[in-house]
DNA sequence: GTCTATACAACGATAGAC
DNA sequence: GTCTATCGTTGTATAGAC
């Protein structure tokens, strides 16, 4: 994909992903113009479909950038629990925190920017661009796989049903831990006492731990389909 | 603020509101042009203008309709429990249930069009455009303050903070299992078994519940593990 | 009052000069 | 590789028909 354009100075194709990531943190992908862009990154107006192709490639190449990286980490993360297991079954607690643990420790990293990238794909779960859509799938398609493969050998008594739709639960409390701080800031009325990042793992984790191992819940009798 | 359109003949404007509702949930705000509204409902590209004044007060529009009734009925159903416990603190289960719960039976109302509604809300709550984001704050105000307090009087041993965090986890729970199935489905690359919209409330209190009722965190004084 | 027709600046995208 | 000029479309505003 990138081979086309391995061999062009970085210069300007890596300051408008650099520019595009902040502001699409910032505005959002169609609040942001293609003239902001350039503009921030002090590149002409066309540079960006020279280097991209269209402003959904970049949006293509800004996640790219970040998410193989993100997702190699948890698949490592995942191998090295399951080396160090052996034959035994993992704990759930250790899957859940090679996934989401990695995503908040890259969540918390200010110097790099991938603070910003994580909020920004925090809210693109649920984007309705198709194109965005089809490609996070596709990006997440493996890691998806491994982790509740691991959850389902993990929990060999929960449903497999269950087990999904609460992976499903736990990405959208991790969603909004990352992204919706500053919301229910503005909702609760009241100020957080700190947002310190330090503390959200462990807040989420206790969380997502709980909700994960909750009775199961109960359908009734009633509605039997 | 509808005074000065009160006496309309609601056929155009409410059609606007319709198609516009549709439209948003399908292709997002900005995916969505006046020009599609307006063809959609057999209007005047400039009807929009005269009925809502821009296309952010359109959007406001839509999401009043059907806000403004769901947090009545979360109140009111808020009451009922106060109403019946007397002096008594409220069952966590029974405060979590009446908010989620009513945002829930909502989204299975598939006859009013809730469930599109539901899926727009769920995906808005990370929404970075501010007017919408501020909207939805003003909206909510009066609603997290009570549900909130309620949660703070039936937990009194679990610091306020981590009630506020773990609301706003469960949040992002029901934001994913109102908005992302599809997106779940994609990723998970493996059929749900249903999508029975009777059992998704029983799965998310489950899960909510568990969550909520979680050992507080250890924020331990390093990294022990 | 309700709505239509139309104009306008800014948008994403592209072709072609350099 | 980069830039200018330009195309069709976007949100918005307004003048005037009924």
């Amino acid at each position: 994909m990138s081979a086309e354009h391995r061999n062009s100075p970085p210069e300007t194709r890596d300051r408008i992903l650099d520019a595009a990531e902040r502001l699409f943190v910032e505005h959002g992908f169609e609040g942001t113009s293609m003239r902001m862009i350039t503009g921030a990154a002090n590149a002409n107006l066309a540079a960006v479909n020279y280097h991209f192709g269209s402003k959904d490639a970049l949006i293509q190449a800004v996640f790219r950038r970040r998410l193989t990286a993100l997702n190699e980490t948890r698949l490592a993360a995942l191998d090295r629990l399951e080396a160090e297991a052996g034959e035994a079954p993992l704990k759930p607690s250790r899957i859940v925190e090679a996934f989401f643990g990695t995503a908040l420790a890259l969540a918390a990293d200010t110097e790099h920017g991938g603070n910003l990238f994580m909020r920004l794909l925090s809210r693109t779960y649920n984007e309705p661009n198709a194109f965005v859509r089809q490609f996070l799938a596709e990006e997440y398609a493996e890691v998806m796989d491994r982790f509740l493969g691991a959850l389902f050998r993990a929990l060999p008594g929960v449903p497999r049903t269950e087990v999904m739709w609460r992976f499903h639960f736990m990405m959208g409390a991790m969603s909004f831990a990352i992204a919706g701080i500053e919301s229910v800031h503005a909702m609760a009325g009241m100020p957080y006492e700190t947002d310190d990042p330090a503390k959200l793992l462990p807040r989420l984790m206790s969380f997502l731990l709980g909700g994960l191992r909750a009775p199961l819940p109960d359908f009734g009798a009633s509605d039997t389909d």
